[in-house]
DNA sequence: GAGTGGTCTAGACCACACG
DNA sequence: GTGTGGTCTAGACCACTCC
C-alpha cells in the first residue's frame, strides 16, 4: 500500500505529520534541549525516527524556518537561530534632535542621523538619498491630493550591496520652498535632522506620532535587506506636526524585526500637589 | 526525460520555477490585475499554464500564502487578502489613565481598560485574569534574581475560544504589599488602570517605555490567536518607572500585527524663546 | 566522494465546498 | 458528484559542504 495514509503515528491531537515532526522539535528547542547554534538531525535520520517520507520530514523543517526558529542551507543540517541583538531606535531622539537645532554646524556634524538610527558607522555603509517632486495621491493620504510634495528617500546600504536601512518621507512643497538647500539633495546628508530643516524655513515642529506595524516581506523585500525566512518587517509611519497644528512632513521607514526594535519614552506629567 | 530540470521557462534571473509563479502572481496582486478578494488560478490552471508540476505549483501557492498576500483553504481556490482595519494601541492612553486616577470610581468605571486597549466592547469577551506569586529570573532581567514578584496575566477571549489580547505584568510584592486588594485578583478588573493601582499605595508613575518588536508566531501561538499564516506577532514589553526613578512593572503584551498598529505621541518641549 | 539539503515530477488518497 | 486544495509517498537530479 503505497500511499497507505494511517501511520502508526497519527494521534487525534497531531494530525498531520509534518506538524508532528515540527512540534517535536519545535519543542526541543523551547525547552533548551537544542539549543541556539545546535544542529537538527538530518532529514534521513527524521525519515527513520518517525517512519515518514522525506517530502513530509523536509516539510517539517520548512516550517520551523518559516517560524523563525532555525536557519538552513544547503549542504549543512539545519542549525538553530540565536536571537540576534537588536539596534534600538528611540523616540528620545525626537527630543534629542530638538535640542541640537541650535548648536554651530560643526557640532551637530558630530554625529550624524545615520549612526544615530542604525548605530552603524559610516565607513561600512554608503547612503543614496534621492530627491523626487510629486503631488499627493493615495499612499499620502495625510495631504490633499494634488498638493505638490518634496519626496526624499534614502537608502543605507551595506558593503555588500545589502540593505541596513530605508525610509522615505514627504513634505509639501509650500513649506520648504523658500530655502532653496532643502530642494538639493546634494546638501545631503544635511548636518541635523529634519527639524533642524524645517527650523530653517521657521516651522518649529511641536509633536511626533509614529505608527508602527509589521508584516511578512516579499521575496524581492527579503532579499534587498538579506533577511532569513521567518523574520518580519517592522513598518513605522511618522507624522510630524507643527506648533500651528499642521503636519508638515509624513515618512515611512522598515527594519528587519529581528535586528530592530522601537523604544517609545512617555514621560508623564508629575501630579499636582 | 521524466527529471528533465531545464524546462524552456527558466531564466537567468528567476532560478526556480516555484519562485517564477509565485512571483508572477506576487507582481498581479501588487499591480492590482488581481485586486482584494479575487480568486488566484486553480492548481491545474497554473501547471497548464507554467508547464510545471502540480507540487511546484502548490509551492508557489504556499510561498504566498506565507507573504501574507492570500489565504488558502481546502475545496476553495486561493483568494487575495485585503488589509484588515487595525486597532490602535496608543500611548496616549499612558497619559489619559493618569488623569483619570483623581475621578470617583463610578466614573473611572464608565470606560474600562479592555475596551481601551482593544476596540471590543465586554460583551463578546472574557476576560481571564491570573495572579500569582514569583520569583524574578532570566526573564524579568529588569529585576534583581530572586526578588518576589506578582505576576499577573491577563487573557481576553472571543466567543470562540479564540485570543483577542494577551499580556502579563510583574510588580516587585514589596511595592504593593501594603494594599491586600491588590494581591485579589478578584477585584479584577480593576476600576482603572495598573497607574491607579500604584496610587492606592502612594507610588506615582513617572515614565513608561515601550519596547516593541515583531516575530513569527509558532504553530500553537497561531492557533490560539487565530491567526492566518504570514501574519506576525507584535511583541512589547513595557516598562513603568516612578517619581523615584524605580521601576516599578514590567509587562509583555502581544497583539496579531494585522489587526493592530501602535501609536506613540511624542510631544516636543517649545522652544523657549 | 560521501553527506545533505533544494528542487522537481508523478501519482495517490483525503477533506472540504458547492451546486 | 465534481472541483479543488491538503497531505503523503517514491524516486530523481542538482548544488553545496566538508573531508
Amino acid at each position: 500500500m503505497a500511499t497507505d495514509q494511517s501511520a502508526p503515528e497519527r494521534t487525534p491531537a497531531e494530525q498531520h505529520g509534518y506538524i508532528q515532526i515540527a512540534d517535536d522539535l519545535r519543542l526541543q528547542i523551547q525547552n533548551g534541549e537544542l539549543a541556539a547554534g545546535d544542529e537538527l538531525p538530518s532529514l534521513s535520520e527524521l525519515v527513520q525516527k518517525y517512519g515518514a517520507g522525506q517530502q513530509t520530514a523536509r516539510r517539517a523543517i520548512s516550517v520551523l524556518q518559516a517560524q523563525g526558529l532555525i536557519t538552513s542551507s544547503q549542504g549543512k543540517r539545519p542549525v538553530v537561530r540565536g536571537s540576534r541583538t537588536r539596534v534600538t531606535r528611540s523616540n528620545r531622539q525626537h527630543h534629542l534632535e530638538k535640542e541640537r537645532i541650535r548648536l554651530p554646524e560643526e557640532e551637530r556634524r558630530v554625529q550624524g542621523p545615520l549612526e544615530d538610527t542604525t548605530g552603524i558607522s559610516l565607513h561600512d555603509a554608503t547612503l543614496n538619498v534621492t530627491y523626487r517632486e510629486v503631488v499627493a495621491d493615495e499612499s499620502t493620504p495625510e495631504f490633499e491630493t494634488g498638493t505638490p510634495l518634496l519626496r526624499r528617500e534614502y537608502e543605507t546600504t551595506g558593503k555588500r550591496g545589502n540593505r541596513i536601512a530605508w525610509s522615505v518621507s514627504w513634505i509639501p512643497l509650500a513649506f520648504i520652498s523658500s530655502n532653496p538647500d532643502l530642494l538639493d539633495s546634494s546638501n545631503e546628508p544635511w548636518p541635523g535632522s529634519t527639524q533642524h530643516q524645517f527650523s530653517t524655513v521657521g516651522i518649529e515642529i511641536a509633536e511626533v506620532v509614529d505608527t508602527i506595524t509589521a508584516r511578512a516581506p516579499d521575496t524581492v523585500e527579503a532579499a534587498r535587506w538579506g533577511m532569513s525566512p521567518g523574520e518580519p518587517l517592522l513598518v513605522g509611519r511618522d507624522l510630524m506636526r507643527d506648533t500651528q497644528d499642521r503636519v508638515v512632513c509624513v515618512s515611512l521607514s522598515q527594519y528587519p524585526a529581528d535586528s530592530t526594535q522601537m523604544e517609545f519614552v512617555t514621560p508623564l506629567p508629575k501630579a499636582d500637589q
